[in-house]
RNA sequence: GCGCGAGUGGCGGAAUCGGUAGACGCGAAGGUUUUAGGUGCCUUUGCCCUUGGGCGUGGGGGUUCGAGUCCCCCCUCGCGCACCA
């Protein structure tokens, strides 16, 4: 290998230096530049960062080796143990990266950097989550499409990632809008699409083993009908109506001022949509749904083979929201006269006795079948009280207006006052089947039709809200559990014993609660009345968006519902329309209809296809993908990008990802990404990644086995006496606070936005210091999971540095190497190999920033030793940094000798003899105050030690003519003499 | 309201096991190189009295020979959840 930057050849003594030269119209740089022409300044960094940039490129030098395939280079793996390092890929948006947006790629860079250096095989790579809403709406804000925005932003992305020296694989880099990409997410669509949820085996199967099990007659259908006996479009919606990937007529959640339907972890608890911030409305409509409530159980358990942050594993386990408890079922008679059941959830079957009335959601289907015509007498026999019919004529009146009401109300003025409780009788009364006392129905919004069976039995004296309804409508109060003597609250949520708890038919009086759970569940079971069972919080996810910029389905209908477009046929390319604006609706308009945008290209849309029984006329699927269906899979086409024939290799996953190498779970071994994806792109990537596992298509039970949140940049923003925001760099501090062209202006911390006048971008800082000044001050800045304030003027200080290091290695005024070959001295060897201890033990735990200080400690230490610096220390100087700083670790390395790159080098160890120290300083303390400090050999005895410690003139200043009561020794390090 | 996390110099932060509080950096002060500014380099820098002390990790209490670290109470900030039956 040749050509590094060195040599005689040297750019610095070439003519570029005085062309682009900082220096330039700056006669004072200009002499500088003469006396000391090889220092370390930004423009030499721009130019030794172009050059290795180049050359890695040039060489590959980041691209790792697969097992098998296109990618294959065996020889190259060896016995190298492999690491698949991740980033959460980013959104390019117009607005181009700020100095925030990196952090996590700079802090994936460095640890794959260093692991490069300690043996192991290195998957690093980039790509773009380029479809969905932002995208689009920046197109048709700017009136282009968004292909070409989109296309023109990665670019952009791409060019700004490149200056800061990322060693990228970028031979595996992909963009989810490529039709060779969404082709493979189109086909995953497919495989969910063809495949069913097998209860007895708890995973997912292909559909075409339950056709097989119908045919058969092994599983009846779910009338009883023998399979042959139904006609085609019966047995289309028996399977359909199974698949993982369905259609179906429900409530979900509409916003019209975007113009789309979303899935609930899209919304926001305000009952807004997280993009865009837009009210959102409940609709019934048929939209598109993934079956995620069957893997709620195993999208929980797993939480626990995963290395990831507590509070993210807790908010997935909320999201699921899993509880324990029964159903049961209340006898009622419908207004015809029918014999029909309330079927409630509760987590509390043991207080059944206690249910003194009932509550359904408003929208629960059995209400209007159970809204009387008349008022009924009320339980005592006397006439109702007006709040339970409030104030209308007839229970069905009642119940209009009441409806009316809640829905007009949005979820935030549901949550004004919860103590508040609204509602209206219907009229009817139910039985508790476990004392057959009749008790009133009511409707209320408290109660939540998304939840449990949307229906409760309300037992006021062991649940606060229903206490609170129950003290508004002057509804009985029933305890079911001694609270203890002292208890002067409410309703009693804790344990005891039960009591008022039984009939002729069953007791549980006595029992603790565990105990009186167990039993009723046992009796209700027994009496088929009821069942212990398990309700999630999850729901299914809703699948279908009503935009233009996202991945087709690979979708087509005939009369009877959806068709699978067979696989040859992928990729079902997004076509290029004119008119590819969303249907966009005032936001508040919630009788608005959403319309896809594709269902205006009706050449398109109408299609004529051979699907095997000749052509046909088919309607293609309108809708598109969300925008997290590509982020679904994509750790997954990382690993085997160019692969034709399928999504990705079986064996290059098991390779990168399987449970063999990467613990229980398989996945990735390091995920690098910001917080706010907990419940979205987290919990939907484990859910397909589940699907694939169970479809044999994967050997990773989960996609990301260790994940890591980095923390946000943040910026101050100033604003002057009018509020507007002034541009935070010409802002400078005062004693008295800050000014901005001589007006005192207020500070304020958040975000970097372009609104606030406080970006500053990675562009900026390369150009003034390098993409070495900018990696190291980004990862010094502090912990990677804490978010912190940006400071440009303090990025001066990893420049500095930089600066020392190069002087400490490279003469400024001859460019000449200044290191020697003669051995260091005992200090100095001892300082790097305490250096190269600590910074190994800092970056396996990603503390980037304490390695960076014991770096520069230990460069402090050559600097202050003013004598050449030996190479043995040299060298691995240059390689600890080379994982922050790589462009000069390179320049640094080449100018040492090596041909080859810093990148694969070999880390040395530290030398356990050089870290233990011969001596020690002893602190000496009186009452646990530091009064001396004695250097004392490792091994002092403790007799010794105290001897030494009660003669320093220390404690016998401290401790005057007082005695010595005891003296605690922990040697060598610390003596703490107590007076009396 | 419930749950989680965090409060350390002028600022960002360090202290991995209960044992020297403030590593490292910014800023600031003084010096030096330079015609000058800037850059670079050297020194100092928690606060208060002065050769040695006193006080200091949000506040108050406790355990301990010894507490930033452990326990109890309180305050402030950030995040998450929020009628989930």
């Amino acid at each position: 290998m040749t050509s590094t930057i060195n040599g005689d050849e040297d750019f610095l003594m070439s003519d570029t230096t005085t062309e682009h030269g900082a220096a330039a119209g700056d006669p004072g740089a200009d002499q500088q530049a003469e006396r000391v022409p090889y220092r370390y300044t930004a423009q030499m960094a721009g130019e030794i960062e172009a050059f290795w940039q180049d050359r890695w490129e040039k060489e590959g030098t980041f691209e790792a080796p697969n097992p098998a395939g296109p990618m294959a280079e065996p020889e190259k793996i060896g016995d190298r143990p492999k690491l698949y390092v991740m980033d959460m890929f980013p959104y390019p948006s117009g607005a181009g990266l700020h100095v925030g947006h990196p952090l996590g790629y700079v802090a994936t860079d460095c640890y794959a950097r260093y692991k490069w250096m300690t043996g192991h095989n290195v998957l690093h790579t980039m790509g773009f989550d380029a479809f969905g809403l932002p995208a689009e709406q920046y197109a048709v804000q700017t009136g282009q499409h968004p292909r070409s925005t989109t296309e023109r932003n990665i670019e952009g992305y791409r060019a700004q990632l490149r200056r800061l020296g990322l060693a990228y694989d970028r031979r595996r880099s992909i963009a989810t809008i490529d039709p060779a990409y969404y082709r493979w997410t189109q086909w995953i669509f497919l495989q969910i699409f063809n495949s069913w949820y097998d209860q007895d085996q708890d995973k997912a199967r292909p559909i075409g083993e339950l056709i097989a099990e119908y045919e058969s007659g092994r599983r009846p259908t779910p009338d009883g009908q023998a399979w042959s006996d139904l006609s085609e479009v019966e047995r289309r919606s028996i399977i359909d109506s199974q698949r993982l990937a369905y259609m179906s007529e429900q409530p979900v959640n509409w916003s019209p001022g975007l113009g789309t339907v979303l899935s609930n972890e899209e919304v926001t608890a305000e009952g807004r949509s997280e993009r865009g911030n837009f009210p959102v409305f409940k609709r019934n409509l048929t939209q598109w749904m993934m079956r995620m409530t069957a893997y709620a159980e195993r999208l929980l358990d797993d939480l626990d083979l995963l290395d990831w942050p507590e509070p993210i594993k807790l908010m997935q386990r909320n999201w699921i929201g899993r509880s324990e408890g029964a159903r049961i079922d209340f006898p009622v008679s419908t207004v015809d006269g029918e014999q029909q059941a309330i079927t409630v959830f509760t987590t509390r079957p043991d207080t059944v006795f206690g249910a003194t009335y009932m509550v359904l959601a408003p929208e629960h289907p059995l209400v209007d079948r159970l809204t009387r015509l008349q008022w009924p007498a009320a339980p005592d026999g006397g006439p109702l009280p007006v709040a339970w019919t409030g104030g209308q004529p007839t229970p069905a009146e009642a119940v209009a207006e009441y409806r009316r009401q809640t829905e007009t109300k949005s979820d935030v003025e549901r949550q004004v006052d919860l103590k508040e409780k609204t509602g209206v009788f219907v009229g009817s009364y139910a039985t508790n089947p476990v004392n057959d006392e009749k008790i009133p129905v009511f409707v209320a919004d408290y109660v939540l039709m998304g939840y449990g069976t949307g229906a409760i039995m309300a037992v006021p004296g062991q649940d606060q809200r229903d206490w609170d309804f129950a003290e508004q409508y002057g509804l009985p109060i029933i305890r079911t559990v001694q609270p203890p003597e002292d208890f002067d609250g409410e309703a009693y949520l804790g344990d005891g014993l039960a009591i008022n708890s039984s009939s002729e038919k069953v007791s549980l009086d006595g029992l603790d609660v565990a105990d009186a759970i167990r039993a009723i569940i046992a009796w209700l079971e027994a009496n088929s009345v009821g069942q212990g069972m398990v309700t999630y919080r999850l729901r299914d996810w809703l699948f279908s968006r009503q935009r233009y910029w996202g991945e087709p389905f690979p979708i087509v209908h005939d009369e009877h519902g959806p068709i699978a477009v067979p696989e040859s046929m992928l990729p079902v390319e997004l076509p290029d329309v004119d008119d590819y604006s969303p249907k966009l609706y005032d936001p508040n308009d919630k009788d608005s209809q959403p319309e896809a945008p594709l269902a205006r290209a009706t050449d398109w849309v109408e299609v004529t296809l051979d699907l095997g029984d000749g052509p046909k006329h088919y309607q293609r699927e309108a809708n598109v993908m969300p925008n997290w269906a590509g982020s679904c899979w994509y750790e997954l086409r990382y690993l085997d990008p160019t692969n034709g024939e399928l999504f990705c290799d079986p064996e290059v996953e098991r390779y990168w990802m399987g449970p063999e190498w990467s613990g229980d779970s398989g996945g990735v071994d390091l995920y690098v990404g910001g917080a706010e994806h907990a419940v979205l792109h987290l919990l939907y990537a484990r859910f397909w990644h589940k699907i694939l596992y169970d479809l044999g298509y994967v050997s990773s039970k989960e996609p990301f086995r260790r994940l890591f949140n980095q923390g946000m940049i943040q910026a101050y923003a100033f604003t002057d006496n009018r509020g507007a925001y002034v541009p935070a760099a010409e802002v400078e501090e005062t004693d008295s606070g800050w000014e901005w062209h001589g007006q005192p202006v207020n500070r304020q911390y958040g975000r970097m936005g372009k609104s606030l006048k406080n970006v500053v971008t990675p562009d900026e800082v390369c150009a003034q210091y390098g993409a070495d000044t900018f990696r190291l001050y980004e990862m010094s800045m502090g912990p990677l999971d804490q978010g912190r304030p940006w400071e440009t003027r303090a990025v001066v200080g990893s420049f500095r540095f930089l600066q020392r290091v190069w002087r400490n290695i490279v003469d400024e005024v001859t460019g000449a190497t200044t290191v020697v070959d003669t051995p260091a001295d005992e200090e100095t060897r001892k300082a790097v190999h305490r250096a190269i201890d600590g910074v190994r033990n800092d970056m396996e735990a990603l503390r980037f920033n304490t390695a960076i200080a014991k770096l520069i400690e230990l460069n402090n230490h050559l600097t202050k030793r003013d004598a050449p610096v030996p190479r043995e220390v040299a060298e691995p100087l240059v390689q600890l940094l080379s994982p922050f700083a790589p462009h000069i670790a390179e320049e640094l390395w080449s100018r040492l000798g090596h041909a080859e790159t810093v990148t694969f080098s070999s880390l040395p160890e530290a030398d356990p003899a050089l870290l233990a120290e011969e001596t020690v300083v002893c602190v000496v303390q009186v009452a646990g105050k530091l009064r001396d400090r004695l250097e004392v050999p490792v091994s002092i005895s403790e007799d010794e030690l105290r001897e030494r410690a009660l003669a320093s003139p220390g404690v016998r200043r401290a401790l005057g003519d007082r005695a010595v009561r005891t003296v605690v020794i922990r040697a060598p390090r610390l003596v703490n003499v107590v007076p009396a």
